[in-house]
DNA sequence: TAGTTTCGGGG
DNA sequence: GTGTACGAAACTA
């Protein structure tokens, strides 16, 4: 049974895409397993949808009946659910549209106004999925069933345009890469209507006759789908991307969606953002959501564009070619093969993207009742979670329970602490491996409306199939089929499980939402944080900073790896039997600066900065290299050494031997020149002065540029980078005095937490005004400022 | 500091 | 149009 509420119950493999319509028709593509044919299933079910009453249906008359005494054409049904739930009356019929229109025709006669839409009736009143969803939940089906990652047909196609606004840029280029991994371009042979409608056109054919089960691109949702169905609509291109000659994009719902309601009049249009689009038969999987997925755990990718992922990732080949973007079409025109290269680099990017962090949305396909391109989108509480729940119910014909308003009660948090700010040495970091699954397991935490114990049950069965699973990719070889289904699998099974609290915590977006098991949850993991922290304490160490999980702290001079890793099992000995205190690793030294900002010293390797305080995306180069070497003298207790560090920096600010584009700020501009007029009596930005005094009529939106402060109050600008621009030389008129002080007041205040007050004046002492007399930094070293000792429990609720 | 707005990402 | 539902960082009061 729990089984069936994890993973369904049918076992029909192989299911590549569904589609349903409200009559109750719905078509399922499936690929055979070993000879990979594609078939298409034509089959019916039945529409459906929970109520709270039967009232609004009771005009049907004879028309209505109980389910138990069968079904026959234009008969509505229904059955009554078992239990306590508001919603319990699963009502079918032949087609969902007329079964809502029955609905709706009750409830205009009962309320005497017309009613034109389920959701008048307020969420509580109905429960209506989308067809595909109805059929999925009802058949038991999910997709790919049987089916490798590698077995589905998966191509992509790149757009380049000239421009990013499709009401004024044409598409010039189509780069593709076929499910058989070659690739191609496509071009425009001209620029007129005729020759792009033409390549749209050409693109259209190519997608026919290698029949993908799906499609894939970077931000192919917030880009290239939106910009090609606006360039089709103009052109009056018919974008039959899907199968079995079907109609074009059509547009769908989306998490990403209508956050900010309908386009604002006047404001630029962000349409592109909010817009997701779907066509029968296919997926359209974009690769930046597996991106923005997987960066949510690992909180390590430098940003979420393509090329800085694939090359974080190492999918970036030695010949990858680069262009900026805004410089695409340009060069097309003089350096073609350039532009084709590039465009090409990027699908092949693009599908070694989706190969490797898109088998977490696979493997989800697998379990929840939904398409696969919404479960690649899809938050995991809202997304996955309330489907599966909604399933089990409905297996055991059992009432759901309405979504519920919170009682008012507070969501209460994690438990935070820092304990010590300044450098400290011989650094373990210690933390407990999914806490809050661990804690509702072990207290059997679930939502109070849950009768069924649907949600326990599934994070019990997730965690130990995941175990199972990343058993088998361990022993399965490396790069094999078998490796990667289960290395997906497990990745698909955490976020699942790491939802299962915060699905809790979503009261008003949850069905079975319960603050007060969150909290308890949270309470529980405060106490544990507690515990682990006092314990380590009383074993001689020095408490560092505590979040949520995981601990930092400093061991005594003299103890070794195999030390540090006692006192850490010791206290994980103490902790209750599901939680599991881990050792995670151990540095040479760490600057701890303010809750969540520190930077660590690893006994080998580069130097780790985390938080606002060490990273920003847009702060000047010259101080990101002063602060990064500051910090390794610091971390190496060489105080003298950072004294250095800041007196040539200076020097060199001051001798103009830093290039301007290292005093940069890198910004995009997003007002237009007239919305910035309109305000600037009232505050001035400098990346628009630079614009405006550098005699820019006007720029396109997004645009990205450099600035700096120039001497004499002015505003300088640098173009983007370019490859091969390194040897360019600007003027170096940047604002000498100004630059020094944002070193001192901006970067060097990263370090005042690890210095003596005497010493940190005297490390930062201004060079060039020599004083009477300067100390030593001879006997200095950094220090620690012990804040707060590690609390006495809570009461207990 | 808290509350609000912008931005990501694509050419 | 198959209904919702972002989160972090930057900015403003």
């Amino acid at each position: 049974m729990e089984d069936e509420w994890l993973w369904g119950w049918d076992a029909t493999p192989g299911i590549v895409s569904v589609w349903a319509e409200p009559d109750g028709r719905a078509y399922v593509w499936r690929r055979i397993p070993k000879t990979g044919e594609l078939v298409r299933e034509d089959v019916r079910f039945r529409p459906w949808l929970l109520l709270a009453s039967l009232e609004d249906l009771a005009h049907l008359g004879s028309r209505l009946r109980p389910e138990s005494e069968g079904a026959s054409r234009y008969q509505v049904t229904w059955q009554e659910l078992e239990g306590p739930g508001a919603l319990r009356y699963l009502v079918r019929g032949d087609d969902g549209r007329a079964l809502a229109s029955a609905v709706l025709e009750g409830a205009s006669r009962r309320l005497g106004r017309p009613v034109g839409h389920m959701k008048e009736l307020g969420a509580n009143a109905s429960l209506m999925l989308p067809p595909e969803e109805q059929y999925l939940v009802t058949s038991g089906r999910t997709y790919f069933r049987d089916l490798a990652f590698d077995e589905l047909r998966r191509m992509q196609f790149d757009l380049e345009t000239t421009g990013l606004d499709p009401a004024h840029h044409r598409v010039f280029l189509v780069a593709l890469r076929s499910p058989d991994g070659e690739t191609e371009t496509l071009e425009a042979q001209g620029d007129d209507d005729s020759a792009e409608a033409d390549l749209l056109y050409h693109l259209v054919e190519r997608v026919r006759a290698w029949d993908p089960d799906v499609i894939e691109n970077h931000n192919l949702h917030g880009f290239d789908l939106p910009f090609l169905a606006r360039r089709a609509k103009h052109l009056g291109v018919s974008l039959a991307l899907g199968r079995g000659g079907a109609p074009g994009l059509r547009h769908r719902p989306s998490a990403r969606g209508a956050a900010l309601g309908r386009p604002v009049p006047g404001a630029p249009p962000d349409a592109m953002r909010r817009a997701r689009y779907t066509v029968p038969g296919r997926e359209l999987i974009d690769t930046l959501d597996a991106v923005l997925r997987h960066d949510f755990s690992t909180r390590d990718l430098p940003g979420h564009g393509l090329k800085a992922v694939a090359r974080h990732l190492g999918l970036a080949g030695p010949e990858r070619e680069h262009i900026p973007g805004a410089r695409v079409y340009e060069v097309f025109r003089t350096d073609p093969a350039r532009v084709r290269r590039y465009a090409k680099d990027d699908v092949t990017e693009a599908a070694g993207l989706a190969r490797l962090l898109g088998g977490a949305a696979f493997a989800l396909a697998r379990m929840a009742p939904r398409r696969y391109e919404r479960l690649a989108d899809a938050g995991a509480a809202t997304g996955v979670l309330d489907p599966l729940l909604v399933r089990a119910y409905l297996r055991q014909g059992a009432a759901l329970p309405a979504h519920e308003e919170g009682d008012g009660t507070s969501h209460s948090g994690a438990a935070l602490h820092l304990f010590a700010s300044g450098v400290a040495r011989r650094i373990v970091k210690a933390d407990v491996a999914s806490l809050y699954p661990s804690l509702m397991r072990q207290y059997r935490i679930g939502p109070k409306r849950d009768r069924l114990g649907v949600l326990l049950a599934l994070v019990d069965r997730l965690v130990d199939q995941r175990l199972a699973a990343k058993g088998r990719a361990r022993a399965a070889a490396a790069g094999s089929p078998e490796r990667f289904t289960n290395e997906a699998l497990s990745a698909a099974m955490k976020l699942v499980v790491n939802s299962a609290y915060g699905y809790l915590g979503a009261v008003g977006l949850t069905r079975f939402s319960d603050v007060h098991a969150a909290n308890e949850v949270t309470r529980q993991g405060r106490a544990v944080l507690g515990l682990l922290c006092r314990e380590l304490a009383r074993r001689g160490v020095t408490l560092l900073e505590a979040d949520t999980d995981g601990v930092y702290f400093s061991v005594p001079e003299g103890w070794e790896e195999v030390d540090e890793r006692r006192v850490v099992s010791e206290v994980a000995a103490l902790l209750p039997p599901r939680v599991r205190l881990e050792f995670d690793g151990r540095y040479a030294a760490m600057l701890s600066h303010e809750p969540k900002n520190y930077a660590l010293q690893p006994y080998a390797g580069p130097l780790v900065l985390r938080g606002v305080a060490f990273r920003s995306s847009r702060a000047e180069p010259f101080g990101e290299a002063f602060l990064r070497r500051a910090l390794s003298c610091l971390l190496a207790g060489d105080v003298q050494g950072i004294r250095d560090v800041y007196v040539s920096t200076v020097m060199a600010l001051r001798r103009r031997q830093v290039p301007t584009p290292e005093v940069c700020a890198q910004v995009r501009l997003t007002k237009t020149r007239a919305q910035y007029l309109a305000i600037r009596s009232r505050r001035r930005e400098l990346p628009y002065e630079a614009m405006l005094a550098n005699g820019q009529q006007d720029w396109p939106m997004g645009e990205q540029v450099r600035v700096y402060r120039a001497t004499g109050s002015r505003a300088g600008l640098l173009p983007m980078p370019e490859a091969d621009d390194a040897a360019a030389s600007w003027p170096r008129d940047y604002d000498v005095e100004y630059y020094v002080r944002l070193l001192r007041e901006t970067f060097a205040a990263r370090l005042v937490r690890a210095l003596a007050p005497g010493d940190f004046r005297t490390v930062f002492d201004d060079p060039g005004q020599p004083s009477l007399f300067t100390p030593s930094l001879a006997d200095a070293k950094p220090i620690l400022t012990v804040l707060t000792a590690p609390e006495e429990p809570e009461p207990s609720a």
